[in-house]
DNA sequence: TCATCGAAAATTGTTGACACTTTGGCGCGA
DNA sequence: TCGCGCCAAAGTGTCAACAATTTTCGATGA
């Protein structure tokens, strides 16, 4: 009688695929900050860390290249993905397409639950503001973003805009917030709101482009406060003639 | 004396990854109507197929889910996915979107090259309708498009465009084109190119918008026609009530 | 004839191993 | 002291094999 239990061979009943988990764990390392840009992901440490072996790991990376959070590099591996500030730029312009497109859709069809809820959120956001909190204003703002999207009833948006946020964090230097602007900006979100009530299809896609394109301008200025900061050689923002 | 000749071990210097080019065949072969939606990618096959194994394969397939082209079912293996009207629809409208925001991009910096081989394009493209020259028609008109998109200078947004257009090609039943809208089409062409070349960034943006939302119209009424085709409960494009 | 059950075959998810490449350090010589 | 080249260690890219699961197919019974 060779009843091993010392040994329980692996519970694996297969009733789910290693590769989401190890995805986002992956993905939350890098979002809590414990993956810094540039940084290696060692295929064998992390496979060994999470007790699997490195096949699934390697698929996961694989996945997340795809998604622009890693790179890879042949017989180098995997690599934290960096982005600079010309591509820190691209990707302002393409969240303000597309949640601009994501208020033109919601304009007509959003219901009145979900305006109720925008409301609330801006509420919290005044007091927020009254209080000088910070955090709390960044949690709201995100959610009221996500819930336009959502609103919006697009499914290939609201997965494809959270991964364009993710990829925005990838940016040198985190946490660019300028707190004068939280009023400034709630503004906005008024106004926002105000035209999907109004079921405002044009004014609301144009709001909601500006309001991202406003954040692009906060983002720049501040990149111009810390530029003494960069010693580099300042990546040109001028556009390259390409092949003239 | 064992010189098996027969097989020389595989020649691998490690010049160059499996995954790339497994990737770009897999797509291929979706392009090219060679693998159908719906259809299972079978790991073991191809990766014999291709002489080599299966772990490049997987990872491989597992970025085509990523961006969209295959989907994963446990134990079951990635299938080629299939997009109903509804996704077809959304994708339109992000497309719209990323082309006005193209077009918003491009018309600051466009130079007087890219101008002229818009322009040459068009000239083309007026004598493909002349012709009636379907298929020349739908290849000039992808190409110029393209160059929008590569004028913006955004790389993420030259990168995203092409796969959503070939998401866009997942919808059930291909080649979806009224030839009839070939001189309407141009003619939006020539205000667009008109707009670029005034620099006139609003314009261009709505022009470039409404240009793909004409192609979700033509793309709805096509549906509409073909709608006696369709025996099935007929996916309602009445968007559903979440959660009330 | 047809549905059902069960065993064999096919296929997936994962693993451990191997060859090749890169990395880091050590000694040697100038 | 500093550079240069060699060598071992670490790590990647791929493969072949194994266990679990799904699928196929034939036998069985109604």
């Amino acid at each position: 009688m060779s009843r091993r239990d010392d040994i329980p061979p692996t519970r694996i009943p297969r009733t789910a695929s290693f590769v989401p988990p190890i995805q986002r764990e992956i993905e939350r390392m890098i979002g809590a900050g414990e993956l810094v840009g540039g940084t290696r992901i060692n295929e064998s440490a992390l496979a060994l860390r999470l007790g699997i072996s490195r096949g699934p790991v390697r698929e996961a990376c694989r996945a997340l290249e795809q998604i622009g959070l890693l790179r890879s590099e042949l017989n180098r591996g995997f690599f934290v993905r960096e982005i600079g500030t010309k591509e820190a730029l691209d990707l302002y312009d393409i969240r303000a397409g597309l949640f601009g497109t994501a208020g033109r859709l919601a304009a007509a069809i959003i219901t009145t639950a979900q305006l109720r809820e925008m409301k609330d959120l801006i509420r919290r956001m005044d007091e927020a503001i009254e209080a000088s909190d910070l955090a709390t204003f960044y949690t709201l703002n995100n959610e009221i973003h996500r819930q336009v999207v959502v609103a919006s009833d697009n499914a290939k948006l609201i997965e494809m805009y959270p991964l364009l946020e993710a990829e925005l964090h990838l940016f040198r230097r985190r946490g660019l917030v300028l707190p004068g602007s939280m009023r400034v900006s709630n503004d906005e979100h008024k106004a926002i709101v105000e035209a999907l009530s109004n079921g405002d299809s044009t004014t609301a896609a144009r709001l909601l482009e500006r309001h991202i394109l406003a954040g692009k301008a906060r983002f720049l200025r501040t990149l111009g406060c810390s530029a003494a900061i960069d010693a580099r050689p300042a990546p040109s923002l001028k556009r390259v003639p390409a092949d003239s």
